[in-house]
DNA sequence: GACCAGGCACATC
DNA sequence: GATGTGCATGGT
């Protein structure tokens, strides 16, 4: 049982599934993707529900949309009108790409496939992944600001860790499993959330009980 | 009122 | 290629 193993062992027994990611459609969890960053997800929620109370929770709708009135019901999430073109490039892209039919990306490869998203226009490495986790179902493992936070706190990251060699940790420490990146990169949100603010620093990190302990740097 | 939230592109050095 | 800055809402 390495680290990255004994760690995720502690977040489930701590908080147990958290039924990520919440979205009831592939195109809804791209869009919430997009949407989410540096963002509070309560803030996305409703900028969803605007779309969905819009008839535009859907790739063919966004298009359809003006700038004006799309960027008007994302407001809520912020950053409405940066937000307003990556949303419709990624659409765009999907569009362009399989006409938002998914099934027909099952044989590309996903290096591949992450190279496409990381070009499009808004999507970095976090997005990219994010989609391609939890929309497409693709073994990549997420990295955030929690992690990268959690990481350094806990000591299992060093401070001039990246995203990429923070996500070389995790792939390399556990087994390619999509179920097992989806719940361990949402337990971290939710440890993140919980425990791991920027300050206070946290005090009752289940992390810091137990074994744990010896990894945490003061 | 300050701080924070499930980043990213772009400018500048 | 590293570092700084703008983008914006809503909760605590």
């Amino acid at each position: 049982m390495n680290i990255a193993q004994n760690i995720y062992r502690k977040l489930f027994k701590e908080f147990g599934k958290q039924h990520w990611w919440p979205g009831e459609t592939t195109e809804e969890i791209i869009i919430g993707a997009v949407l989410t960053q540096n963002t509070n997800w309560g803030n996305v929620v409703r900028a969803i529900q605007n779309l969905k109370t819009a008839d535009a929770l859907s790739f063919e709708r966004i298009l359809r949309l003006s700038p004006q009135k799309l960027s008007n019901l994302i407001r809520p999430s912020g950053y409405f009108n940066i937000k307003e073109k990556r949303l419709r490039s990624v659409v765009q892209y999907f569009m362009e790409r399989c006409g938002a039919d998914f099934e027909q990306l099952a044989l590309i490869p996903t290096e591949e496939l992450r190279r496409e998203l990381l070009s499009v226009h808004g999507v970095g490495k976090e997005t990219a992944d994010s989609i391609l986790l939890y929309a497409l179902g693709r073994a990549v493992f997420v990295i955030d600001a929690y992690t990268m936070r959690i990481g350094r706190r806990h000591g299992f990251l060093n401070e001039d860790d990246d995203y990429e060699s923070a996500r070389a940790f995790f792939e390399r420490a556990l087994h390619k499993d999509i179920s097992l990146y989806n719940e361990y990169h949402a337990l971290i949100v939710r440890l993140g959330k919980e425990f791991c603010r920027p300050k206070p620093r946290c005090e009752n990190c289940p992390l810091n009980r137990g074994e744990f302990f010896m990894f945490q740097k003061t």
